[in-house]
DNA sequence: GCAGTTTATATCATATCTTAACAAAAAATC
DNA sequence: GATTTTTTGTTAAGATATGATATAAACTGC
């Protein structure tokens, strides 16, 4: 590869190299690429922006944060680090986005702002599926404590909150009761 | 290689270039096709409102799901994987693109938004074809859980989903109807 | 800590690419 | 054949990419 190419198929290029190697140096991108060491480092500003790369000094290197996505991995609340096994997503009226780290920051949000959200998922816990979170049965406070304390786990159906219930104790609530239990829990 | 044809044919021949090597310059097609560059990149709009491909400075790239350059694999609303037999693309206007991992999610992002989409494009859950999602037929809540829930899947004719809705449940509904019932349950 | 070296960032001039507007050419319609 | 529509090329203005240079920051040896 020695031809100048566009920036975006060097991007993809660079992307690609560094999914085998880990690591790479602004020297190995400059003689593969034969532009100048200014253009390598714009190119990894701008992957680094989309959060699959980290800069280091030197060079380049995969930014494995978790399994997640962009640099928003760690939660708007409360800065925990995400596992996609318990994120929520809010999408608040004007195309703004909160990531949070399990239902429990995820319904702190949604109820203690006066922003309106578009649509909040919320992460099965079981299937790994994202569901409406209007719509999720949680079971707080079970014997399960995988990220924020009390506990909040979100199930699809009430059938699965119940079955799980029946193993691990909590509390089953629907969105209403969840989320003006944990706040108010959260004010006294 | 070729003498100047008439535009769709151009533009298909583009596409099965593209499908073959990626990335494309503007430079290379237009000693392909031996037209101006203003003709390329009107051609390149064309392919890009369609969904499958997208214009980068300098040239386009195939809008791969799999391995964009952003890297982003998940889906714009959800953060879920995105599995090509459920994705759902939606171009706005000013080109940008978001990807959304099923219908659940695509229709809650057009609903939600002040922005105006160019179009959007949805995969038949039968066929796997891209169809307009406007004129697509939604079977949502059977018994069929693929990916977000509520779930909501997509089809190229109603008789398809009404067939479906025979054997595994589900409400059967236009885009219109569809729309308002996913996002007025996410409001509630 | 200090100097010397290397690497990163900021800014500028230049080159390249993109877009919109207009006009010419070709094709389709009547 | 004249009119309309579509396609195409030209131009100019704006946006983006690039490399060179200068300055700031980070590493290296001591």
């Amino acid at each position: 590869m020695s031809k100048k190419t566009i920036p975006s198929s060097r991007q993809a290029e660079i992307m690609r190299w560094l999914e085998e190697v880990d690591t790479l140096t602004i020297k190995q991108l400059v003689n593969k690429f034969e532009v100048s060491v200014m253009t390598i480092h714009r190119d990894l500003d701008h992957l680094q922006t989309g959060g699959k790369v980290q800069k280091v000094h030197g060079g380049v290197m995969l930014a494995q944060i978790g399994e997640n996505r962009e640099g928003t991995a760690v939660c708007s609340l409360c800065n925990d680090k995400i596992s996609a096994h318990t994120q929520f997503v809010i999408t608040w009226e004007g195309g703004e986005q909160g990531t949070y780290c399990c239902p429990h920051c995820g319904l702190l949000a949604l109820n203690g702002t006066a922003k309106t959200a578009v649509s909040g998922l919320a992460s099965d816990f079981l299937y790994g599926r994202m569901i409406n979170v209007y719509q999720a049965s949680y079971i707080i406070d079970s014997d399960v404590q995988l990220c924020c304390i009390p506990s909040t786990i979100c199930f699809a159906t009430v059938t699965d909150a119940k079955k799980f219930q029946r193993g691990f104790g909590g509390q089953l609530m629907t969105y209403m009761t969840a989320s003006t239990h944990l706040t108010t829990i959260h004010r006294q």
